[in-house]
DNA sequence: TTGTGGGTCTTTTTT
DNA sequence: AGACCCACAA
């Protein structure tokens, strides 16, 4: 990456001479008010507050190409940070399409990981930071302030008297570290965790995983985790956070979450280095500023410290990665944290109908804190948001499989659309069997969008450890993950004596396995093929250095000789011939880069894959995966209470949950350009048990004006069952249901399992308990909970109720139940 | 070393 | 119900 060499240009490059030629702005042109003002305001702190659909992109862009003509600074000085490879990638896109008076792309325009690795490579060596004595008490001051915000200042720590002399530490990190994924990590953990004699059942590696990745989210080395965190995993939680880093930097290895904290903690602890960033970008671009988190927060802050042209881009009504440590509060705060901030709305919508766009604001209403928008279009009226209740799950997924079908055809005087133009869109992916399932068996086309990415599959993962392998022969990690695979007979008996071997000799695991095998530590078959294994590493080693061989035929010959391909092929099982199509990709995309070092350094951080085929298939995703995209008609169904929103969400988050689940749903309708239709069954298996559905409260959001209800067809002739029923009167049952929702005791209409022959809908009443409503239980009461199932209170403390449930020895603390009162759901 | 049975968990997912 | 993971047996 030679960026910094081109940057320097500037140094010597004088801006006035540039600025002699000033040329049109055409860019400016084609902006509505609100954009014009987002793009032209180049002086200081600017907040893009851009509803879904409004042209955000647009005015970036515009934004972007008027730095440049106007001459505040070349493309090599504007920051332009984004959250996905895929926002980058289209925003080069866009750029390239679209240049103006760009010179050529921007060099630092990317995702905060692939930015940070940048930064990182430059000054790797300064991590760890050492406090210096003298420093020590200053720190702990921090780290007794309440809010992790207020203890940072925006002025970096004062220079350490004497910087650390990197030699004085033998471990510290160098410029050629690896880049660990989510599997190395747990792999890593899951080891330090038998080390520490912990009961790998009851405190998995994954909740250990996922509680240093929420510390890392908010900046918080092991030394700074706040005393009220101590508890976490088992009291060992520190400590092991500790022993993780310690191991990382002999692993010469980062994570994900140590790309921004690293970066973070150098621009803290480094004034000059800070300092030099902060001189290079004039302009800070931020792309979704809503789902940034403490630590990306802090590093934004860092870098706009100095000039404060930052420009921040986001819409706290679509923030919906709550979960994953985003804070929806940056955004709420954005004005505070820049006094003088320039705030743009930007209100008209170019996307959907006016009937969408009410829907959606209606919902979206009933969240409490917002910035507070109005989207509004000048488009005409077209259909009402659709609404239609089923009898359950499998009739919801027939129904919509016929509507995709219908409006292929083109129907009620509407054009054809192609099935590209529908999307199905879900709360949780296992929703989307159902459809698949249905899509199948009438051989509609479709397309799965999110699930495992490219890289992260089981066969490219092996594939890349033996690259990696055979570029760093000391990564353990890579070692161990290909040692037998192929199947070499070498179990973890054998694995085991390699471990002891290397680290009693200090050196590799590879390393290791040579000095077992010199030693005979090790016979049979095993001992032969580790033999060959190990020869084979080292001569591909040197094949990578001095043959003429490119790149990928050194990565087939690898994949064949290891007997890696073979495998494959030998294996019977339909996935199979998948798995040997993906690995030619994996040589293909080889191509791209200069040598396998090239592709292992960037494959970590990149995830294009995303085919493009030709034939139009209907789009199934999450909500959350469709975000910032859009489609004419989009679907969404299982709009039911507990699944969306989610009972689990608001169970823990309360509130808040809830809030970020109508967020959600705001994002869903607010896809749909021309046809929305939202849909709910009466009844859905959840753990294999029937249980019988509440539509959700979303549904009761919705402004009867601009819905549409459709009758499900075939409920009236067979019966009345709860579905049909509810799906039939749903505008009139909703007003009732508003009433009841959130108090206890509301009346339920219970649907019962009875095939075609629908029975008449019986009445029962169940409670829905909040945190307020506690106390209307009483001791010794038998309760029911959707996920433990029944039980009976024993203490009530509170706001909290204690239950024993009936399922061997489950005692939980619990907020939030479903307690039927006389009957039980199926 | 590989197969099997029992126990557990079950929202969303990027880098 | 169904997937996954681990412990134990062949």
């Amino acid at each position: 990456m030679s960026s910094f060499d081109e940057s320097d240009a500037f140094e010597s490059a004088s801006l006035a001479a540039r600025a002699m030629a000033a040329r049109p702005m055409p860019y400016l042109d084609e902006l509505n008010p609100a954009q014009r003002e987002a793009a032209e305001c180049l002086e200081g702190p600017v907040l893009m507050l851009a509803g879904a659909g409004t042209g955000k992109t647009k005015t970036l862009m515009a934004r972007v190409a008027h730095i440049i003509s106007t001459r505040q600074a070349f493309e090599s000085q504007i920051l332009a940070v984004t959250f996905t490879n895929k926002a980058a990638k289209e925003m080069k896109d866009r750029l390239a399409k679209t240049p103006y008076s760009l010179k050529g792309p921007l060099p630092w325009m990317g995702t905060f990981h692939a930015l940070s690795v940048k930064i990182l490579r430059r000054h790797a060596e300064l991590i760890p930071f050492r406090e210096p004595e003298a420093n020590v008490k200053e720190v702990e001051d921090l780290h007794d302030s309440d809010d992790v915000l207020d203890s940072y200042d925006l002025a970096p720590a004062p220079q350490p008297e004497a910087v650390p002399d990197r030699d004085m530490y033998s471990l510290h990190l160098k410029s050629n570290f690896t880049i660990l994924d989510t599997d190395d990590q747990i792999r890593l953990l899951k080891q330090l965790i038998v080390a520490n004699n912990i009961d790998e059942k009851r405190w998995p590696a994954r909740m250990l995983a996922g509680i240093i990745e929420g510390w890392k989210n908010k900046a918080l080395t092991p030394e700074n985790v706040p005393s009220c965190d101590a508890n976490a995993y088992n009291n060992r939680g520190v400590e092991l956070y500790e022993q993780y880093q310690t191991r990382l930097l002999e692993l010469n290895a980062v994570d994900f979450g140590d790309l921004i904290l690293h970066t973070v903690s150098i621009f803290q602890h480094y004034p000059d280095v800070l300092a030099e960033y902060q001189r290079r970008f004039r302009y800070i671009l931020v792309d979704e500023y809503q789902d940034t988190n403490v630590a990306q927060y802090l590093w934004l802050r860092l870098l706009a410290g100095g000039h404060k042209n930052i420009c921040c881009v986001g819409d706290d009504d679509q923030s919906i990665y709550g979960w994953r440590g985003a804070e929806v509060g940056n955004i709420l705060r954005f004005e505070k944290d820049f006094p003088g901030a320039h705030v743009v709305r930007l209100e008209q919508n170019y996307r959907s109908t006016p009937h969408i766009l009410a829907a959606a604001g209606s919902v979206i209403r009933g969240n409490e804190s917002r910035l507070g928008k109005e989207l509004w279009t000048d488009r005409d009226e077209g259909e009402k948001v659709r609404l239609i209740g089923h009898w359950d799950g499998e009739e919801e997924a027939r129904w919509i499989g016929e509507e995709v079908e219908a409006l292929q055809r083109g129907t009620r005087g509407m054009r054809a659309m192609s099935l590209d133009d529908m999307a199905i869109l879900v709360r949780a992916s296992h929703q989307m069997r159902a459809f698949e399932d249905r899509f199948l068996t009438i051989g509609l086309p479709y397309r799965v969008i999110g699930g495992p990415r490219f890289y992260e599959r089981l066969e490219i993962r092996d594939a890349m450890a033996y690259f990696r392998l055979v570029v760093s022969p000391e990564d353990d990690l890579a070692f161990e993950r290909i040692v037998n695979t192929p199947k070499r007979g070498l179990g973890n008996v054998a694995q085991q004596k390699i471990q002891t071997c290397a680290r009693a000799n200090g050196v590799s695991l590879l390393e290791g396995a040579r000095l077992l095998l010199e030693e005979k530590g090790i016979g049979g078959k095993g001992a032969k093929e580790l033999g060959i294994l190990v020869e084979s590493l080292g001569r591909w080693g040197r094949m990578a250095k001095d043959s003429d061989l490119t790149h990928m035929e050194l990565a087939e010959i690898i994949l064949d000789e290891s007997g890696y391909t073979g495998m494959w092929q030998n294996d019977k099982t339909p996935e199979a011939p998948g798995r040997l199509e993906n690995l030619k990709e994996l040589v293909k995309a080889l191509e791209s880069f200069e040598n396998l070092q090239g592709f292992l350094e960037h494959v970590s951080l990149i995830m294009d894959n995303e085919s493009d085929d030709a034939e139009a298939k209907v789009s199934i995703m999450t909500l959350h995966a469709a975000k910032g995209l859009e489609f004419p008609a989009v679907f969404l169904p299982g709009w039911e209470d507990g699944l969306f929103p989610s009972q689990r969400s608001m169970d823990e988050s309360g509130l808040k949950g809830l809030e970020e689940e109508r967020r959600l749903a705001y994002v869903g309708i607010t896809r749909a350009e021309e046809i929305c239709t939202i849909s709910f069954a009466g009844n859905r298996r959840v753990y294999g048990q029937w249980q019988s559905q509440m539509p959700s409260r979303f549904i009761d959001e919705l402004p009867d004006a601009h819905v549409e209800v459709l009758t499900p067809p075939g409920l009236y002739g067979g019966g009345f069952g709860a579905a049909g029923r509810v799906g039939a009167s749903a505008v009139e049952s909703r007003v009732a249901q508003a009433n009841t929702y959130n108090s206890p005791g509301w009346k339920r209409m219970q649907a019962r399992s009875g095939g075609q022959g629908m029975s008449q809908p019986r009445e029962s009443r169940h409670t829905i308990i909040d945190l307020e409503a506690v106390s209307s239980f009483t001791l010794g009461e038998r309760v029911f909970h959707q996920k433990f199932g029944y039980g009976i209170v024993q203490d009530i403390e509170g706001d909290k109720l204690e239950v024993v449930f009936d399922k061997a020895g489950v005692k939980k603390v619990v907020a939030k139940f479903i307690s039927p009162s006389d009957d039980i759901p199926f």
